[in-house]
DNA sequence: TGCTAACCGAGACGGTACGTCCCGTCTTGCG
DNA sequence: CGCAAGACGGGACGTACCGTCTCGGTTAGCA
């Protein structure tokens, strides 16, 4: 999260363990309450209990502290084997449709994307936190449906990889463009719809 | 763009009609220059050249001056017909993603969409000025095709509209996702595994 | 109050008389609600059902407005006869009081003169349009005083205007110093006392 | 000058002291250039090296910061024994129109009497900070007067303080009135034909 | 009776200052 | 040395008025 200079490594008062997750709390309490756009550092601090000095000893900025608070709820999601792979499909795109629908995440994560665009640290740190974690909903979405022999095994590494990539961009685009932008739900009926699609195309393709 | 109260209808000196494209142009240009959020309306207004109160007097915000500056660069899209609905959506998805990759729409497309999560009118304002544009190069897609012969005729109006939301939520956030989240470029390549991706699926719901 | 240029002697719509009025009576109110520094002529105007290129193409500014609007209420006091000079000290030094304690001009009085120490044009009209109609009180005064056999005729001229000069700063200073400064009330008790104090002062340096 | 409240007595970074010495300085010389009513605090702030947080932090407005600012140049004057009671006068008299005749005091002094109108608290700071001060020169002349016996004791504490009121109000009145609204200069003559009028007329009033 | 010039209301214009909010940094004294 | 508190220099905010400038429309007096 932040690195300590391991310059002078044990001397005078430790940091607070307990400030930090106060703090990441605070953040997603402010998100919920205030939005991205009207949280302020300070009221973080304040809320949390916690001088401005604590919060920025310990993070950059606004976007790096809502990128720490809001990431973890993503490890959140996961991918229980519902014995197909329509339904395991179905299964992670509602989790995530749900999360996404959460007032912390929707107004956090548009927004530091947008932020990201201008910032290549900041859009290396959203990655390595939050988007490469789902990405391995994918992998492992791909490698139970070849042991259920639903999908033939990839036929070179880099197609396998390239593939992955475009589903994810495809699963996760359609639905944060349905839920921000459209603002439409995310329910059964559009879930069973959407996976009929790519599933239909992953056949296609497959040929 | 914005209404004036039909209740004094003809009185006073008139709005300089000027004006209001220096604005639009001089908004584009800063968000090129600075981004969304080092963006401020005091510049815009130095920039174009006109007061401050000039600017409040017909945009309510930051938010709602650069979704009117940014929309007219949407109604550059087009499909020109390439001969089948593959060549078709293949033109159209590089257009998407050529404007998405200029400097002004990628700092503040997702900016505006974040902070529409909590605003509704600016949802609203986004939604007429910038999407629904978009929405009718998929009808049109459809019905061009439909003309060729490359797909059957809808089986009713209820279903062609859920399947064109569909495609536009599949096609616009699988470009917005891979351009601004995963940051790869909408290349030839991705565009045609995309396409077939997205006809296969296609061909196979209609089964 | 204001000149127009003689250039152009008489075509055209000429200005209207009553609003004239209607700005000096709404000057007043206003000065009288707002007091002089919130005061504006956006509101003036307002007030008086005139557009503000009326009012500035008749008064200079808010300075120039509220003297004009103020020192006709200066035109009401008088040196009515009471039979002694005591008496008749009394009374207009009573009149000038309740004057000063109006709230037009209470508020504006002061804040025109605090103007005029950096504006000679301003000061020149406070002093024709209000000082020097109330030294013509202290002159009357010393005249009827004469006739009655009060006072002994003035020795020289010089010195009986430096008298006059002296008299009416002391009489209008103590006025105003005990209305604004002081904040004290001016009433019979601290005028007759006021009185006595002038009188033998003349007194004694005619000795 | 402003107060802390007490509290949160003793925590966070102290006011800086040197500031408040820059402020007032700088509104000072703000005055002599600009006068009241030009005078921003914006560019007060910028002329002390300061914030303008730190000024609003300190001061309510422009009203209050002028009378701190001038409040501290009306303690130089002083009654020096100068042999008897006219002279004292005299001097005293002279010392207080040299004060008025600064271009600081000039423009602000009769500024934050017209807006102490409205404003009590206002008034109530101008007479702490300059009005009662200045009291203290009657008292003490007085009281010098009776040591020498040039004065007989004061009948009664009531009328002692009735008349110190009056001769105050008379005294300072008939300066700024000379000094602000006639415009005349105060030199030795006028002084000396004051004098003489005002000590008659206690002469006269003692009897 | 019709011209014409100056008036009028309304309100947008470029501009200045306001007083507030938040930023990210810097002292303080305490633990 | 970390920490809570809070003052600091700074920048942008959105608002209020300023005094000027178009507008379309009115209202005299002269022809």
């Amino acid at each position: 999260m932040q690195s300590r200079t391991p310059s002078s490594p044990r001397t005078g008062r430790p940091r607070s363990a307990a400030a930090d997750e106060a703090i990441l709390e605070a953040t997603r309490a402010a998100l919920v309450e205030l939005g991205w756009s009207k949280l302020t550092l300070g009221d973080v601090a304040t809320r949390a209990g916690v001088a401005k000095t604590t919060l920025y000893r310990r993070w950059a900025g606004k976007n790096e502290l809502v990128v720490d608070a809001v990431a973890v709820l993503f490890d959140e999601l996961e991918l229980p084997d519902r014995g197909s792979l329509a339904a395991d499909i179905e299964g992670v795109v509602l989790q995530f449709a749900a999360l996404l629908d959460r007032p912390e995440t929707k107004t956090a994560l548009m927004a530091v994307v947008a932020e990201s665009t201008r910032d290549e640290p900041l859009r290396e740190r959203i990655r390595t936190s939050i988007v490469d974690r789902q990405k391995r909903l994918v992998l492992e979405g791909r490698a139970r449906a070849e042991r259920r022999g639903e999908l033939p095994a990839a036929p070179d590494p880099g197609t396998a990889a390239a593939t992955a990539d475009l589903i994810f961009d495809v699963a996760a685009g359609a639905v944060v463009h349905r839920t921000l932008v459209s603002a439409e739900p995310v329910d059964g009926e559009w879930v069973r719809r959407f996976t009929a699609l790519l599933l239909g195309g992953l056949a296609a393709a497959a040929d």
